[in-house]
DNA sequence: ATATGATTTAACCATGTGGTCAAAATTAAT
DNA sequence: ATTAATTTTGACCACATGGTTAAATCATAT
């Protein structure tokens, strides 16, 4: 066996992100992902049965690269403060290499949720051990008491939302794209600061 | 002339707002759009011309009914603080009622910005006199310097994000739909607290 | 060199899709 | 009641779309 079919699996993959990425799953052709690719439609077709199938195939790799990072983050061994610090960082800094991916994910969860559900395979973040160690640093006085389900959410909704309403926040402040790129990386320290003012006691 | 034509347009224009929403432009059918509003598809397009313009006339409507409340707050003559707490509370409680158009927006905002940027004239929101604000009540220790950009996107992105992202949250937290439910509506004051405390000297 | 299996392609196909049109039905005007 | 205008419909069209197939090309082993 030649790596060539592995080479072209490979192509097919990354010409179908790149174009259901863009354009949602109703609204990529499997014309335009062969075109991206190079090859022949009917190649789509040999390596992947279908548009669907395909399409699972992009959306898992996508989610495998979404999830990981953060769970690694949250079942560090930092204190809290330490932990927002570096998630934040670290949050940000892989969404500006893959801006579009958060409204891929957003898209594809609202206008196709089933074909979602089939993936969600437990993102594996549990929310207990957060909570125990926000509880834990409560009593000793390090944050003020919370529940896990609401800091995690408004960190992770600080960092997200910035790249899925680029066009409107853009508009409203009159950014051009270089001044917004500048924005979105001077968010990284901004919601550190915000979150850290708020959750001192 | 009767109202019978006023009526019926309004009935396209609801079934179109549901199909759309729930659908995308790209996945929104002519056809579940006639079936929706109980007419044949010919009549669509005697209404509308095309399906650009019906959903043209759709999202109008939806973004016409988002952004002039928000302005009233931001323009309000309030405190800041208070002005946050009834901003977050009325923008909570709209989406409550209104819990899939964020993602259609965002949906539209991305797969589609050309058909958005025709219609996004100018927010109306402007965030130089919010500006002001902040920095005047930072001068007399009301609140702490900030910048508006980043006070409003991060309230907003708090309030917006558990409805585009709500699989995915109630996946990671374990809640059925009536938990997620209390749980959005929590947010309510969760977001205020987060907020204030974070602006507070 | 040649047979064998994997890969790639061009040409097709069935169906779905947005859109059109002429005729029918309804409403309004005389 | 008759005409004229508006509204609604069923049938239809051209084209796009996902998918198929048989043949061609390429690589590999003998």
């Amino acid at each position: 066996m030649t790596i060539a079919g592995e080479n072209t699996e490979n192509q097919i993959l990354t010409a179908a992100s790149q174009v259901f990425i863009l354009k949602g799953f109703d609204g990529a052709r499997m014309q335009a992902i062969a075109d991206q690719a190079g090859i022949n439609k009917a190649l789509l077709h040999y390596y992947f049965r279908s548009k669907e199938k395909l399409f699972d195939a992009v959306f898992s790799e996508v989610a495998a690269n979404l999830f990981p990072a953060m769970k690694q983050v949250i079942e560090a061994e930092l204190e809290m403060k330490e932990k927002i610090t570096f998630f934040v960082k670290m949050y940000v800094k892989t969404l500006l290499e893959n801006p579009f991916i958060p409204a891929f994910v957003i898209n594809t969860l609202n206008t196709n949720p089933n074909r979602f559900l089939t993936h969600i395979k437990k993102a594996g973040i549990n929310p207990m051990l957060l909570q125990k160690q926000i509880d834990e640093e409560a009593v000793l006085g390090l944050i003020r008491p919370m529940k896990a389900e609401h800091l995690l959410v408004n960190i992770i909704s600080m960092c997200i939302f910035p790249f899925v309403a680029r066009p409107i926040i853009q508009n409203i402040f009159e950014m051009n794209n270089d001044e917004y790129q500048l924005y979105l990386e001077s968010r990284q320290t901004e919601i550190v600061d915000f979150v850290l003012k708020s959750i001192t006691v």
